[in-house]
DNA sequence: TGAAATGTTGGGGCG
DNA sequence: ACGCCCCAACATTTC
């Protein structure tokens, strides 16, 4: 019997695997291998909250590929040397992989791929991360989209998706061996990460329970409830899609399957946020120089402010003095994670009225979010700056008052993450210092006023340039 | 997936 | 009963 290696990457699921169940078609004994090659991402290297997500869903697929019979391969180094050993190792004909999209994997997925070919190994690489690949998506006139309505029509016409592929009833035992899972070094050496276990649960199997909990609770009021982030609104699958525990297609299944027209018209929200994260992976594709230049070239000589580390220091630990960033940026810090509400106002506030480059809000939630996702994270903040796709014009400032009043009207998600100001009344809680201020807890950094203004100004001087 | 400034309307208090 | 003013509530415009 043949050998294939299945290069799981960030498809850490059994069930609709397209790598997995193809090798299986095959007829070939699988080999699931994961490699961790941190270094082939630069300049966007795993962050410190991705690893930890990563340490813990390695851990759920290598006891999910257990349970079928099968053991999951771990490998560190360079990609390319440690399949070819493998391949030599196992006598390996063939490789099987799921396809991601960020630029610099792009090409060394191009070249490895390239390079079995080329030493006649054959080399799968398969579709299971997104609702359409970035290249089927075109215009009328064969180009990408740039803004998201005409994306998401276009990108509905592929709904409903094929059924899911099942799971493997059962995998061909294997002895290959590779390293401890430690060994990758993937959770922190100081524990700050105490807040994550008891929020999270990594794996396929937490997310699809996850699912089914959000398509029976939350999914009915998603319209409005996804913009509160003092409840449980949303459906917080994002790092278990980021790593692919869980697909689009399982998904919307899920959603659509059998479902009446109205609970399809119910579920139309939630998939256009499916549908923003395909767009932020078509863009991050098309346009892969925006991970760190904009998207609208005008940006190019925009007027950012000087940092002042002091400043932004504050902004990242949750100290700006603003209840609604704090509590966004104290979430993040102890938990991994904001609700996506909360992102906007936050993002808002460091681009518009702190003025400082979108990067520097980026590079944080880099190393902060556990569903830091390269398309995502760019795609968000250049949008929130103004110079991304479909951007927010550069005159949307949000007022982090009035979006701590609108949307957390009781107060009730400051308390939980600004414990300082949790003895507040809830007309007070957003706007301490109408009580004269909290002991404790700080002054706001800036005068939300003048910033905007400052921020208007800045902005308009570039418009007059395009 | 804004906010603030400005404009308009209509009910009610009051002389 | 009437006109005047105030101002909340809503709509429109501007950034």
């Amino acid at each position: 019997m043949s050998t294939a290696l299945v290069w799981f990457r960030r498809d850490l699921r059994i069930a609709d695997n397209p790598a997995l169940c193809a090798a299986v078609a095959a007829g070939h004994t699988p080999i699931p291998v994961y490699i961790h090659a941190p270094h082939e991402e630069q300049p966007w290297e795993p962050g410190a909250a991705t690893r930890w997500w990563l340490h813990h869903s390695l851990l759920a697929l290598a006891a999910d590929l257990k349970a079928l019979g099968s053991g999951l391969v771990l490998c560190r180094g360079d990609t390319a040397l440690e399949l070819d050993r493998l391949i030599e190792q196992t006598g390996a004909c063939a490789v099987y992989w799921n396809r991601m999209y960020d630029p610099a994997l792009v090409r060394r997925d191009a070249s490895i791929k390239e390079g079995l070919r080329g030493r006649g190994i054959e080399a799968h690489s398969h579709a299971a991360h997104l609702i359409a690949e970035p290249w089927e998506i075109k215009n009328g006139s064969g180009e990408p989209y740039r803004v998201f309505t005409p994306f998401w029509r276009k990108l509905k016409t592929c709904l409903p998706l094929p059924e899911p592929l099942p799971a493997p009833t059962s995998l061909t035992p294997h002895e290959v061996s590779g390293v401890e899972l430690d060994s990758l070094e993937l959770l922190p050496r100081i524990d700050w990460d105490q807040g994550f276990y008891g929020a999270w649960s990594p794996g396929s199997e937490a997310a699809r329970e996850q699912l089914d909990e959000f398509a029976i609770g939350a999914l009915e009021n998603y319209a409005q409830g996804r913009d509160r982030p003092d409840r449980p609104g949303t459906s917080r699958l994002s790092p278990a899609l980021h790593f692919g525990e869980i697909s689009p297609r399982q998904v919307a299944d899920r959603l659509l399957r059998k479902a009446s027209l109205a609970q399809r018209e119910l579920a139309e929200p939630y998939l256009r946020e499916l549908g923003w994260r395909d767009f932020g992976h078509h863009l991050l594709y098309h346009f892969p120089h925006t991970t760190e230049q904009p998207l609208q070239s005008s940006f190019a000589d925009f007027p950012w402010a000087e940092v002042d580390p002091a400043q932004l220091s504050a902004w990242q630990r949750g100290r700006t003095g603003i209840p609604i960033v704090d509590a966004g940026m104290r979430q993040l810090w102890a938990t991994g994670w904001m609700h996506n509400r909360v992102r906007m106002i936050v993002a808002s506030f460091l681009t518009k009225n702190l003025r400082y480059h979108w990067l520097h809000g980026a590079r944080w939630f880099w190393d902060t979010l556990v569903d830091a996702d390269l398309a995502a994270n760019t795609q968000g903040w250049q949008w929130t700056a103004g110079s991304g796709a479909d951007a927010a014009p550069y005159f949307r400032i949000f007022n982090p008052i009035t979006q701590g009043e609108r949307f957390d009207p009781l107060g009730s998600y400051v308390r939980k993450y600004v414990p300082e100001l949790a003895h507040l009344p809830a007309e007070h809680i957003h706007q301490p210092w109408s009580v004269g201020g909290v002991r404790g807890y700080p002054k706001p950094i800036l005068d939300l006023k003048h910033s905007r203004e400052a921020a208007l100004a800045a902005y308009s001087e570039l418009r007059k340039g395009i």
